[in-house]
RNA sequence: CGGGGCGUAGCGCAGCCUGGCAGCGCGCCUGGUUUGGGACCAGGAGGUCCCGGGUUCAAAUCCCGGCGCCCCGACCA
């Protein structure tokens, strides 16, 4: 490609409102350009890169065994009525009516239409297993995308659908994946984790995330420095440090505090550390309500809530002050007739504080024994600090990118859509099945996270948007620019009538990794090939040049 | 959905409070000088000031309504 004549664009300055790195960097490059919130056009640079990631992916996928296919983005509602996902898909679902009045979504996911294939074809244990994956948009109306190309409304997914007639066969087909998505992932130059995962709306048993370690990212991990364990903080166990903590409250005591409401406020007015706090929240739930306590800096976490109580829900405050007679920020666990659950955590401490259940009072030097009847559980997200669940030392908390899914789905939705086979002794059963994501924008956003700086990018090999950037500051590159696409390169040649300067930062920000630079040694015949990974600059006739490209391409 | 901020040239912004010719930097075009890390000089093009309504002799500026975008939170494969 000659510079002069593409669309590359880049700017000196990022967009004002950009808050990540990679965002800023995307489009100050010419990579993307936002249409609308959370929509994102992919400009002929951020789509060559988009190409290469999902060539890896269908190279692997196929490696597998995958059949690629071709699902639609607009589908009927009757398909989401089946498996009950019309509702429960909620304000996430892109809705849209025909003229005849008929109601459809723009699918956020595919399972459903998966389903309505399987039940066509699949008729006997001999058709399975199956694996069919495609590389289409999705829609999800996001409440608030985000963070750039992280979290937008309109995507490109890799998804993929295993169909088995065992729960083994499922295992394998789950096996798979993940030996497919690590060597994706690895190719595609990321340092990632995988990390037990939750599997919320889509349903299912095991699930297992695939996660970039950044700042930027949206998701929480617990990490385990000695032995390596990694989880969602949505699923890794909250064990708490099994040390007392004691707060300057030796003696149990009822204090005045007006108007002080909030875990910060109740922390500053008594000068105490939030963590002396205890947090009590009223749940409603189908056996009643319940008090549930955690240390004023933990978070509960309803999904583990929901393991232990059966469908748990915040009380609200009207709800609360009817029940108790008590505003919000006064609730306490002493004098309460409601059943209490409280956290771990809460065993280590010594003269915590509570609300006294009564206006404008709290309650300093509490003790667990003071709680009275106590169910003892784990309710609440693991934070730094906490145990490692395997080998016990101190987690560790990070933000990550979220690149990958692997579910395993079961019969979740071959029950309810329809989707039978005959099994060899006759019997009809329920397909097993598994689902599995890789969003390739988030990969490419995960690169530069981890590998942009303010004012430069730099792309894995695999994945740049070109093998080579001839940067040409005499103008007589032709020669090797033909050179080096006969040799079957991508090629970006940099032929403008632009200063050096302007070249270098350009070249600098498109980031291609190996670069050669055509300058003061070309009247003797030598160029200079930039290898950025391995930070050498090499200076070579001419005639060497494809010799050793060929060797610094190879490299990772 | 709750809270906050912003919409003025392709990008970044000033002007708005206190109404009176629509500006600055970068980018773009032309000519010249320059030429290995975002050059310099001269000239030039480019605007429904988010939209609609109102107040006024006069609205980017004041008032009312709407739309859009971003951030924090809630939410989320």
């Amino acid at each position: 490609m000659r510079q002069s004549k593409s669309l590359i664009r880049t700017y000196r300055e990022p967009p004002a409102d950009a808050e990540t790195k990679s965002h800023r960097l995307l489009v100050r490059g010419g990579y993307v350009r936002q249409l609308t919130s959370g929509v994102y056009t992919f400009l002929p640079l951020g789509w060559r890169v988009m190409k290469r990631i999902m060539e890896i992916i269908r190279q692997e996928m196929d490696a597998i065994g995958a059949q690629e296919l071709f699902m639609p983005s607009l589908t009927s509602s009757s398909l989401w009525e089946e498996s009950g996902r019309w509702e429960s898909f909620g304000d996430d679902m892109f809705r849209l009516r025909d003229r005849k009045g008929r109601d459809y979504a723009l699918a956020p996911t595919h399972e459903e239409i998966i389903s309505e294939i399987a039940r066509n074809v699949i008729h006997s244990y001999k058709d399975l297993p199956q694996i069919w994956y495609q590389l289409q948009t999705k829609f999800r109306d996001e409440p608030r995308p985000r963070g750039g190309l992280l979290r937008v409304r309109e995507f490109i997914m890799k998804d993929s659908y295993s169909l088995d007639a065992t729960w083994e066969g499922l295992d394998e087909s789950y096996a798979k994946h993940r030996k497919a998505y690590e060597r994706i992932f690895t190719r595609c130059g990321l340092k990632f984790v995988h990390v037990k995962a939750s599997s919320g709306l889509m349903g299912g048993k095991e699930s297992e995330e695939f996660m970039v370690i950044s700042d930027a990212g949206e998701d929480r991990l617990v990490l385990c420095d000695s032995c390596g364990y990694a989880a969602n903080v949505e699923v890794a166990p909250a064990i708490p440090e099994e040390r007392v903590e004691e707060s300057p409250f030796k003696e149990l005591k009822k204090v005045h505090t007006p108007n002080v409401r909030s875990i910060e406020e109740v922390s500053e007015f008594l000068g105490v550390e939030p963590k002396f706090l205890v947090k009590s929240l009223v749940y409603m739930t189908d056996e009643g309500p319940v008090l549930v306590l955690v240390r004023g800096d933990h978070e509960v976490n309803e999904e583990k809530l929901a393991r232990i109580l059966p469908n748990p829900r915040l009380a609200t405050a009207d709800e609360v002050l009817s029940l108790l007679g008590v505003e919000v920020g006064f609730v306490g666990p002493l004098n309460v007739s409601l059943p209490k659950i409280a956290d771990h955590a809460v065993r280590y401490l010594r003269g915590f504080v509570v609300g006294a259940g009564e206006e404008d009072h709290h309650i300093v030097g509490v003790n667990p024994e003071d709680l009275g009847d106590v169910r003892w559980e784990d309710i609440r997200y693991a934070t730094e600090g906490d145990r490692c669940p395997v080998c016990g030392s101190p987690l560790r908390l990070v933000n990550a990118i979220e690149i990958g899914h692997i579910f395993k789905l079961g019969t979740r939705y071959s029950e309810s859509m329809g989707v039978f086979f005959s099994d060899r002794d006759g019997q009809r059963k329920p397909v097993i099945m598994g689902s599995y994501g890789i969003g390739p924008g988030r990969i490419m956003v995960s690169a530069v996270e981890l590998y942009g700086t303010e004012n430069s990018m730099l792309w894995p090999k695999s994945i740049a948007p070109f093998d080579v950037h001839i940067v040409d500051l005499v103008g007589e590159g032709e020669e090797i620019y033909d050179l080096l696409r006969r040799a079957g390169y991508d090629v970006l040649w940099d032929e403008r009538e632009e200063r050096a300067g302007v070249k270098f930062k350009d070249a600098d920000l498109i980031g291609v990794p190996l670069r050669i630079v055509i300058g003061r040694a070309w009247k003797d015949g030598k160029v200079e090939l930039q290898d950025l990974w391995a930070q050498e600059r090499l200076e070579l006739p001419k005639e060497r040049l494809l010799e050793v490209l060929k060797e610094r391409l190879s490299r990772p």
